[in-house]
DNA sequence: ATATCTTATAACTTAATTATGACAATATTA
DNA sequence: TAATATTGTCATAATTAAGTTATAAGATAT
């Protein structure tokens, strides 16, 4: 069953939302700022996020640039304000849609209607998946053997190129230089070290990394 | 470097688009209508079409179905309609993927990159094969017989190197300057000893390294 | 055929490379 | 700012490969 979180500050409009989802077949939750709202999606379960964009706290163009760093989660943001300002800052941090205050709450349901076929059918993660490894490159999330798994952003950026240059040889300093970056000049056993980390953290999967003596990774799947 | 032509009436959407292209490091260009984008692509040097469907003059699907006339490059489509008689006309008339508004930058580079890589600039294994030798050099690995087989490093640049120069005579003194290096000046049974490991390694393809007695080894398969 | 030269092989020693754990420095987040 | 997590460095262990040596096997020429 569809799961919504709504944010906003005021009770008022949370009852409205939440009582024309129930109508509509949808389970709530509430949050009443950015930071309730960004520990609640993170906890899981949530389908969608209906959220305001003045609220104390933590404001909602900054609520969804958190929770865009660790999820793919259609959000629809509710905003006072009609100007261009709003809209093209809200499609940069990554929203789906959005409606103004006053909304009609018909409208409101239409909009997550539409938001949620679109999640669920248009627009797809760019996602790998291979035996027990599954890396949703959209969401930057991973997964080993069903469990979603959490990697610090080295280990991310490293396992990323290496499943995208899937198949290759990589050498050492081809590594360094497309996940450190041409101006890293650091020790010889960084990559070691975050090889050996990224093997720990992909648990059973850490047989894809295969290691080429004399000459860097490859990454097998 | 990629240049992406960017073809919207709206200019606050094609500054957003311009500015997540700079963070990619593609270059733009940009048109207002349908018309302006054919002309542009005529002219050449654009990589990439970002095109609205619904413009003044001449609209998205229009346009596509001139610029087909003439060239084969790229095109990814914003929607604002999610209907599925969009996305049946635009792939029928020769799009390459498409995207609804309102989309997250994050995605649309993303597609961007998916259509490039797939338009063409995916990596390509150089591949040597003759009966039942194998030799992928952008994987590194070597199959014998259809099984994969693990060389060492030495090994490997032995291989690498006879098989690159295959059919060709190659004295001790050119193996081990270039496979040892020029500054190499070991045991005078070295060279035997990872012939001897190459052979051992290669089993049934050992007989492709023929001894030239009194002068070195040649490849041949 | 056999003396002589070259290459092959096995066993061994040394060297090189990678993995790991502990820690320090740095950046992030609450 | 304090707490926490991440990143980078270093010393050392573990692992794998390379190089050397002695000897055997095989070719070649006389």
């Amino acid at each position: 069953m569809y799961k919504v979180l709504i944010v906003d500050d005021e009770v008022g409009i949370r009852e409205v939302v939440k009582k024309y989802c129930a109508l509509e077949g949808f389970s709530t939750l509430e949050a009443e700022d950015g930071l309730e709202a960004i520990s609640k999606v993170k906890a899981g379960g949530v389908d969608i996020v209906i959220m305001d964009v003045m609220m104390p706290e933590l404001d909602g163009f900054s609520a969804v640039r958190e929770i865009r760093k660790f999820s793919s989660i259609p959000i629809i943001m509710l905003s006072a304000r009609t100007e261009t300002y709003d809209r093209i800052n809200g499609f940069e941090i990554g929203i789906d849609d959005y409606i103004t205050k006053p909304f009609s709450p018909k409208e409101l349901m239409l909009r997550i209607r539409a938001v949620m076929s679109r999640a669920g059918n248009g627009v797809k993660s760019e996602i790998f998946e291979s035996g027990k490894l599954k890396v949703d490159f959209t969401a930057r999330i991973v997964y080993v053997d069903g469990e979603r798994v959490d990697l610090s952003p080295k280990e991310y950026d490293l396992l990323f190129f290496m499943v995208k240059n899937k198949g290759i040889a990589l050498s050492r300093e081809k590594l360094l230089n497309e996940v450190w970056g041409y101006d890293f000049y650091g020790d010889d056993r960084t990559l070691d070290t975050h090889i050996k980390l990224l093997r720990k953290s992909l648990g059973v999967c850490s047989e894809y990394i295969v290691t080429l003596r004399g000459m860097g990774y490859r990454f097998e799947a």
